[in-house]
DNA sequence: CCTACTTTCTTCGATAACCGAACTAAGTAA
DNA sequence: TTACTTAGTTCGGTTATCGAAGAAAGTAGG
């Protein structure tokens, strides 16, 4: 299946918006909506009744006086898994099912085998998170951790669509992967044609970093027209919000900064077959590598950071220079798109010395016009932030596509 | 005066699209423009009707017949000068006239001394532009050359806006200049307050570069959603369009990316304080100091330029590692980006060694996939470009405030 | 308890934008 | 001359939105 991108409304007071409003907590009443929107009041009834009647939608009691008649509350029906969402990572995926509001209501981690390619991997996760959304219970049982926010129990209505985030470039109109570095076999897979053969709702493909940027967004930054999100995790990425929207670019590819270059010492080889990309200095496997090099025994990411807890000399400096090497790219970014935010996320954003020197180097190196009121963040540290943009994704997509 | 940002306008077929379609030359009939904006031929009459009533179009006698009935063309008047444009440089300003279509119908280029000081220099400019639009005869006889498409002789039509491209950091909204790098005592200076009390339409300012890509983008590239264009001249910027639109970002700074640093053998002293910085490396001034500083004598950037010509080897040295410089930072835009299209130009632009360099470093640094499709284009070179861009945000600015 | 005032929300024309169908205008092709 | 094509207008009809008025439901003060 083909997504036809951005799904166009009109700028002011679309039921996209209006669900937005209810759900982030910004409006509770008609009349809050019909004063952020600037509709008139008659106007906003009228669409609120509408949007009811699809279910996209509830009311919930009476809420306070302010003075005079107390509001009808407003509210985006909960409990109801609606949405189902895949955040595929080099090692895990996080899979779950979330309301309209874009609220978990179950997740699970599952580990994953990337080197089985694409119709295993993505079978079972769709077969998991199907199962999941139909009954609750889990088709394997090397389930994790258990449900995330159990707020009712089974999944009551039924999926709507299911989003996808890859750790690697995905055409989003077409919802094919393109030349991945780490994810051999997954070349060319048509990830949106795939699932459409497995599941009869609405499958939206987009690449990690985008999800993450688009749950980042419209968790904390929503008044923010212009983000940088960087994930930051065993590979390295970003997504782009521009005018408030996810930009994907010419080819959907926009925010692939991996494979910038930057200036390191020994310039390490990348698995692209350059030397000195941003993704061989200052991504987690990068990290990895360099202290086996350097005769550190480590396992994974998870050592690494543990290390640099603990205070040790080689893995701080490894992680200060891949802050530097962050931050010298994220200058010419922020230089040169000019974001009211820049926040980083992934695992790497939980390493202190990784983060200071990112925001030393980022101070030094931009105009003092763009840092002025930049603010520079950590992406509020969640492992649902990648399946929270997934559902917003769907959300976007089934709620514009409704009469 | 405030200009407030992008005035909206309902994306289907809003005047200023209808517009844009017959001044370039897509739409001729109303029925053209029905079948572009998808309009229903009564709706489109109508607003024909109520643009010509404006006096923002007009008939033209009758078309070709393509098997039936011939159409009745449109067009934008000609010939009267309707918009006054500064495009202030270094050393010197271009200067102008335009109609509703965007065309120039006088231009001039007349020297200038940034160092004079902002009421001086702009306010001679806009006693020229005004006396250019009212009578057409210039105020000083300084003038260089004579008008570029003197397609009627007088001015005829009321001046409806002016607009102004600084060489340095503007913010948008308020028109003001914020710290800019060659132009002293302009610091903080309210370009639109200053204008706004010597004459009585809007005044638009906006940065060089800003101008430079909307006018390109208007005029080739105007089915590309997103573009970068770069001016390399004496300073270097650049203008980014995305999703059409001109991209500000938070503090109207986007594009700004004088300051990035760049590798350079000795990295060269920027006029901000750092060393690297790529406007230190690949403007124009710094081809003039650099090929100074080797002993080489030439007077300005145009004596650059003649030696370059000549295939003089340190010039010619210089122009390629100002390429791969530009190059460089590019690189990081385009992976980050994402455009259709990135196109250079400014007086450097006619420099084939630099620009083979730039493509090249281009190629080699970036995703395939983000290159792919990319065009990489030199912006037709033309005096006008800058006061062209003007014209445009001013007549978009003006068709969006009528009713 | 009653009155005045506030806030919330709905009801009910009025208005404006847009559309579609029918129609006029003006041509080509055979 | 007839049939067909394209261009453009006229004219009701539909739809979205608004504004005014009012109903609903409260608070505050006597």
């Amino acid at each position: 299946m083909t997504i036809d991108d951005a799904p166009r409304e009109a700028l002011r007071g679309g039921p996209r918006e209006l669900l937005r409003w209810v759900a982030t907590g910004a409006a509770v009443s008609r009349a809050d909506l019909s004063r952020l929107s600037g509709l008139s009041p008659s106007t906003v009834s009228q669409r609120v009744e509408a949007l009811i009647n699809q279910g996209l939608l509830e009311e919930a009691g009476a809420g306070q006086s302010r003075g005079g008649r107390r509001p009808r509350q407003l509210a985006v029906p909960t409990g109801g898994a609606v949405v189902g969402a895949i955040d595929l990572g080099a090692h895990h995926a996080r899979i779950g099912t979330l309301d309209l509001s874009g609220r978990v209501v179950q997740g699970r981690t599952l580990p994953v085998r990337i080197e089985d390619g694409p119709e295993t991997v993505l079978g079972a996760l769709l077969a998991e998170v199907t199962a999941l959304a139909s009954g609750g219970g889990a088709v394997s049982s090397g389930g994790a951790d258990g449900p995330s926010l159990a707020s009712g129990g089974g999944a009551a209505g039924a999926l709507r669509g299911v989003g996808i985030g890859i750790p690697g470039p995905v055409q989003h109109s077409t919802g094919r992967i393109v030349s991945p570095s780490r994810m051999p076999g997954w070349n060319g897979f048509d990830v949106a044609a795939f699932c459409a053969d497995r599941v009869d709702v609405p499958v939206i493909v987009d690449n990690d970093a985008n999800l993450m940027a688009l749950g980042a967004h419209r968790t904390a930054h929503a008044e923010m027209d212009h983000a940088v999100y960087i994930k930051a995790g065993t590979g390295i990425g970003s997504g782009v919000i521009s005018s408030g929207q996810l930009h994907r670019g010419a080819q959907g590819s926009a925010g692939d900064i991996s494979h910038c270059r930057v200036v390191a010492d020994p310039a390490p080889l990348c698995s692209c077959g350059n030397a000195g990309c941003l993704e061989a200095v200052a991504s987690g496997a990068a990290l990895v590598t360099a202290l086996r090099e350097q005769g550190v025994p480590v396992d994974d990411l998870t050592g690494v950071l543990r290390l640099i807890d603990d205070g040790d000399r080689h893995a701080t400096a490894l992680a200060r220079q891949a802050g530097r090497a962050i931050g010298e790219i994220l200058a010419v970014v922020v230089n040169f798109f000019n974001p009211q935010v820049v926040a980083i996320g992934g695992r790497l954003a939980d390493c202190e010395p990784l983060l200071a020197s990112m925001r030393a180097t980022l101070y030094e190196r931009c105009l003092p016009l763009a840092t002025q009121t930049l603010l520079i963040e950590r992406v509020a540290t969640s492992q649902d932030i990648g399946i929270t943009g997934a559902a917003h994704l769907v959300i976007d997509h089934v709620v514009a596509a409704h009469p």
